[in-house]
DNA sequence: CGGACTCTTGATTGCAGTCAACTAAAGTGG
DNA sequence: CCACTTTAGTTGACTGCAATCAAGAGTCCG
């Protein structure tokens, strides 16, 4: 069974067998969160990047008024931060939404890796560059859509990110957050959250019930909440070699 | 007069004379660009990095309904992709809101120099991740913010980015935007721009007419807009060495 | 079985959008 | 250099989306 990180990182690269080793090889000292308990906090100097292999997890901010934003959910297979980069302190937290298994990777190994092998170095630089775009379009979904559309929206990103890494199929998929959870990432209250779910609801798109989100009308709900997926960089060619192989780095 | 790149880079690590050299020796091939002109339009494969020498442009994405969304500014020293990162399509724009001048980078020859070169190495991993907690900021920002305390909170950031590359100083600074064009930003419309503008004018706290923000009390304006500067990684100790310093890469 | 969340719905409030008219500034061309 | 046009800024009136407040129902869990 190969991990999330692995079938993630196929979108973004040719990866040889022993490429995939190599990158599975990373995930050796494994860690545990319980739900709604912080992986980091704020303030933190963190001595390793993180890597979700189980659970959900999500990087947030409380503000001083106690209003919580969410900005980024972390599903199985992602990297909380981008391969090269260790902040060398927290201003916000990493925080389990659900009980978290995740492995903490160094990231001078990680580079180190990278460099010796350009399949691998592809693959992060695409996944960084992927994690990037998924903040451009969280800030197009704060800034500019309803809030019919940003759950709608959220759905089908959701749907994406976990049908890659196998969690998800065509009928729906587990989506073990409160509603609260969802207002706090989207900008919005949970009364005016569940009104909207309401609102997908009777135009027939999903049905979210005991954590599972049911996905009755997929195509409806992707034209309706002018869904483009381009922006996850999924199943596309693998970004253009000229520029990306490092002039010394040779594969056989 | 060292370039506005190379400023600042400055915060993120440690330059020497000659570090500063090979740096600035990047921008080789100069471009220009006019006022309200993409520099990459939605569809664009871009072939190089791109990097702001003068004037201000913007990251921009427009929806089908025509709205539109600043997604972040890019000002004087700003690279507009991470310095690894080159997207094999565009898919959204980046737009002169200006007269730009700007430099096309190859990423290969940045990783290169990097690579070789591990203080400007740190500096440029300084710099995406600086690059990153901005996109954080400005989700918390249109998630949870009010549109005066957006408004404010904006100011201090462009007020602090641009006083690193030496473009403000106490008194105020040149913001060569539209009331529109901050409202697409914001997530707001130009009319209530203009109405939060009054507010923070009858408050005492700025000032905005023909282009130029007059600071008149930066420090309530800090305080009203709950704006922690930590977010820049400005004036930061370096990024920690242990963890950053790749193993083979020995400075001397 | 009790207590604590979570979800759901209604009533009310308020922040920000839209529409519209007018002023001010900045270009443009004769 | 001055009419004319266009774009940007300003203000008022009204509307509407989403927040808040509140109460009840459903679930989960010890």
């Amino acid at each position: 069974m190969t991990s999330p990180f692995v079938r993630k990182l196929r979108q973004g690269a040719q990866l040889s067998t022993e490429d995939e080793i190599l990158l599975m090889g990373l995930s050796r000292s494994l860690h545990y969160a319980e739900a709604r308990h912080d992986i980091y906090s704020e303030g933190d100097r963190p001595g390793s990047l993180t890597l979700i292999l189980k659970g959900w997890a999500c990087r947030d901010k409380i503000l001083e008024n106690g209003q919580r934003q969410i900005i980024a959910f972390f599903l199985p297979g992602d990297l909380c931060e981008p391969f090269g980069i260790l902040p060398p302190f927290m201003n916000h937290s990493i925080t389990a939404l659900t009980p978290v298994t995740y492995a903490r990777l160094r990231p001078d190994e990680l580079r180190a890796m990278a460099q010796e092998n350009s399949s691998i170095e592809q693959a992060l630089w695409w996944d960084a560059l992927a994690a990037m775009e998924l903040q451009h379009e969280h800030v197009v979904s704060l800034g500019r859509r309803q809030a019919v559309e940003r759950l709608g929206h959220l759905f089908c990103e959701l749907h994406m990110r976990l049908a890659v890494v196998g969690l998800a199929d065509r009928t729906g998929f587990s989506l073990p957050v409160t509603q609260q959870e969802l207002g706090d990432a989207l900008g919005l209250s949970a009364v005016h959250v569940n009104r909207s779910l309401r609102e997908l609801r009777s135009l027939g798109f999903v049905n979210l019930r005991h954590r599972r989100l049911d996905l009755l009308d997929l195509n409806a709900l992707k034209e309706f909440s002018l869904f483009d997926p381009a922006y996850l960089r999924f199943n596309g060619q693998p970004l253009h070699d000229g520029a990306w192989s490092a002039p010394s780095a040779v594969e056989r």
